[in-house]
DNA sequence: CTAAACTTTCAGTAATTTCTGAAACTTCAA
DNA sequence: TTGAAGTTTCAGAAATTACTGAAAGTTTAG
């Protein structure tokens, strides 16, 4: 596994974005590795490259196939793991947006509701309680259209992310268009 | 500061998913108390109802408004210093999403530009270039998607978003209704 | 100017997270 | 079956991150 200085620059700018996107240095490291070697790579040749032991490659490995970004590849003849992208880089960052919603919005999520069944003790409940539902509902909209998002597909979501400032002017028609459906509250 | 159960069960919630939203536990702590509580709170109230010093809290607050999730609000005839939110939760949830951006996308996107610079030396670099500059693609295009959503302002965005599956309808009858502009590609 | 009331800073400590490497485990070929 | 080639686990060490509290700083009233 030759690291060029582009795939060194590459790999340890990964590494470093590890902790902020939700794993740590070693699993960014390994995960842009996986990326940008052509072909499937072992987690022998991946201990190497990175100089972390063969263990850290190890958990760094399961963590990534945890989150579906990242997948073995047995190569026939050989008795080695390998491993490959699970998708393309598309696929890979919804993978990535999914993981982490359920990680970041639904055990909230699912707090919030518990919290809002109980019956407010006194005004200072009450109040606390009508901002706890404020964003219960607005975690709940964002985890719906996410889904909604992830079933349009990758074609029509670039579509809708090219359409830019078009999105507006098509809302503002949107009652022409959909009468009926879907109306706003 | 009273700190009801209901208040407590939020704030030790927030706390806790406060590392996975980017920042450390007391700050989420600091975060869900000056939300809930009804009116402004003081440096000195927050220290106390979540037990942490005094200086700690004062390193919290100065993070919250960095990340303009907090702000200050002078209280007429008193010395102290009282925290509010600096807006509503549509608010709140806008800033974190772009601060997060900032801190989550922005830097990558700086680093693959100058690595696109560069002329590849050989067929390897050749092929980790292509990776690279599919993930710049992506990055660009939920950056400026994200921007685009956020000069919607929250109604449309809540319309969009109420909108549900009606987006895959509508973007099938984007081009009809108009025509010419943002074409994709 | 002084002192009281308050805030911030930061060196050192505590808590948490990550990493190593040796031991245990698995799989397969002979 | 045995052992070579590989993988995983996990206790402890190392690195990182968060927290405390005392000292320094700031602001205001008198």
């Amino acid at each position: 596994m030759k690291m060029t200085p582009l795939i060194t620059s590459a790999v340890m700018h990964f590494g470093e974005m590890g902790s902020r996107w939700g794993f740590n240095r070693t699993v960014g490291q390994i995960l842009a590795l996986i990326v940008l070697n052509e072909g499937p790579i072992s987690a022998q040749e991946i201990a190497d490259a990175l100089n972390i032991s063969r263990g850290n490659t190890s958990m760094g490995l399961k963590e990534l196939q945890s989150w579906r970004l990242v997948k073995q590849h047995l190569v026939p003849g050989e008795r080695k793991e390998f491993f490959i992208p699970a998708g393309d880089i598309w696929t890979l960052a919804n993978r990535v947006f999914e993981e982490r919603r359920k990680r970041e919005i639904d055990p909230t999520l699912s707090l919030l509701r518990d919290l809002l069944l109980d019956e407010p003790a006194n005004g200072t409940e009450a109040g606390a309680q009508n901002k706890l539902s404020e964003i219960h509902d607005l975690l709940e909209s964002i985890t719906a259209w996410s889904e909604e998002l992830q079933n349009l597909g990758p074609e029509k979501l670039n579509t809708l992310m090219k359409l830019g400032s078009g999105v507006g002017r098509m809302l503002d028609l949107k009652d022409k268009i959909l009468p009926g459906k879907n109306s706003v509250n």
